[in-house]
RNA sequence: CGGGGCGUGGCGCAGCCUGGUAGCGCACCUGAAUGGGGUUCAGGGGGUCAGAGGUUCAAAUCCUCUCGUCCCGACCA
């Protein structure tokens, strides 16, 4: 991609609305542009972040072995008078009329859509377990939206949910979605934490958040790491973990959640199968969420410095940046393109920045929108034949024979 | 919903107290110089001050209401 030709606008003043360093970041980078309070639109550079982090997503759960679906995002009244929750969820629903005056709301959630959808696919204890999963936008009336992308209104989640014919085959894929949830956050480069929930307005037992270490979390966990143990304050009624460990204190962003429902849903929905003596029996759920959109927040929070973002390989918009020095210069020029075509042709994603800006602005932009690799192509450099690469990470630079560049980029 | 702040070109702000029809920085356009960390100089375009009503000869400025937005709280799969 031609930085020249990209609609990529960054700001030198932080916006005065936005009070956390990833709001900030996001609006100052150009990722994202409000609409109203909690709607925001991905603008190319930030949806290629969100996009990435869904890639990811998506690849581990099908590596899982659920299923990929894509229910609608509104849904009729009716199916959640019959777990009640059209009353219980209040305002939190935005509820909309159509043309024949029938009600409906923009989803904040599925369990009554996919258990409508598996009442009527799924009829023998043969068919389970099943894991169906999508990735869309969801809508959440919130009281008070905040934080950017962190607490929209409107926002992309990935949102599973399992049946079963019995405990055990539940227990058993509640740790399989454990288990892949500490795949997709590793490989998107977070640290975060695993810990005991309360279940809330969704209903069930079993819960774990996964949370994103960060001051700027809007929640607490207490832990102890001699018990393996942590869980959210909502949790915690005493001073000590529950073999009596000292329990230690820190703040997260809730980035996951992971729910065992029971039989709740099947019950108030009349879902049910046939077991091997032909008796019916309600499956059990379990339902799995992770906040995409969320995600992107949470990653600067825990990678940026002064100078602007700091995106972790596996998420960053593009690999690398190479910034051609002095535009006047043919030679430079050149060369910056016969680079940037050759590592284009080896698979990575690359952006040149081939406007005519002066040496400044185009490292304060790259530091900014964190591309993970910075190229050099300067005059300086291409006397002694190297290009200079410099690690947005570490800030390691390094000068590189010109001709082993490539090289080492697809080695 | 309760409390508080703020709404002036795309962004950040000044002007408001002590009314006299709008200013600065960034960004943008043109030209020139410069060319390794948001460079410099010159020229230029863009806002009637969130909206409505009121006071006044005169309102961005004073008064009332409405809307929007942000923060704290309550709330939150």
């Amino acid at each position: 991609m031609e930085l020249s030709k990209y609609p990529l606008k960054t700001y030198k003043d932080t916006p005065s609305d936005a009070e956390l360093v990833s709001h900030q970041l996001m609006l100052r980078a150009g990722l994202i542009k409000k609409l109203a309070s909690g709607l925001f639109t991905w603008m190319p550079l930030g949806l290629r972040v969100l996009r990435n982090i869904e890639d990811i997503v998506r690849a581990e759960m099908n590596q899982s072995g659920a299923f990929e679906i894509l229910m609608p995002a509104i849904q009729p009244s009716s199916l959640w008078e019959e777990t009640g929750r059209w009353d219980e969820y209040g305002n939190l629903l935005l509820k909309i009329h159509d043309r024949h005056d029938r009600l409906f709301c923009f989803g904040p959630t599925h369990e009554e859509v996919i258990t409508d959808i598996v009442r009527k696919e799924i009829t023998s204890y043969k068919q389970l377990p099943v894991n169906f999963y999508q990735i869309q936008t969801k809508f959440r009336d919130e009281i008070r939206p905040r934080f950017g992308v962190m607490r929209a209104r409107e926002f992309q989640m990935k949102d599973a949910y399992s049946f079963h014919f019995d405990q055990s085959s539940l227990d058993n894929e509640y740790d399989k979605m454990a288990n892949t949830y500490n795949n997709i956050f590793n490989r998107i480069g977070l640290n975060f934490r695993k810990v005991r929930a309360d279940s809330g307005e969704i209903g069930g037992s079993m819960s774990h958040e996964y949370h994103v270490l960060a001051d700027s979390g809007e929640d607490e966990i207490g832990y102890c790491d001699e018990e393996n143990y942590a869980a959210n304050v909502e949790m915690i009624d005493s001073k000590s973990a529950p073999n009596g460990g000292l329990l230690s204190f820190t703040r997260g962003i809730e980035v996951g959640h992971i729910f065992q429902l029971g039989d709740k849903y099947s019950k108030n929905m009349g879902l049910s199968v046939l077991d091997h003596e032909g008796q019916k029996i309600s499956p059990l759920m379990g339902c799995y969420g992770i906040g995409i959109s969320r995600i992107v927040a949470a990653s600067i929070e825990q990678n940026h410095d002064e100078k602007g973002i700091i995106w972790p390989e596996h998420i960053a918009p593009f690999d690398y940046i190479i910034i051609a020095l002095n535009n006047k210069n043919y030679d430079i020029t050149s060369k910056a393109k016969e680079i940037y075509e050759a590592i284009k042709s080896s698979g990575r994603e690359v952006m040149i920045d081939d406007r005519d800006e002066r040496a400044g602005v185009k490292f304060a932009e790259a530091d900014l929108i964190g591309i993970p690799n910075q190229i050099i192509v300067s005059k300086r450099g291409l006397d002694q034949g190297t290009i200079e690469h410099i690690n947005r990470s570490s800030g390691v630079k390094e000068d590189i024979a010109i001709n082993e560049l490539v090289e080492k980029i697809s080695g």
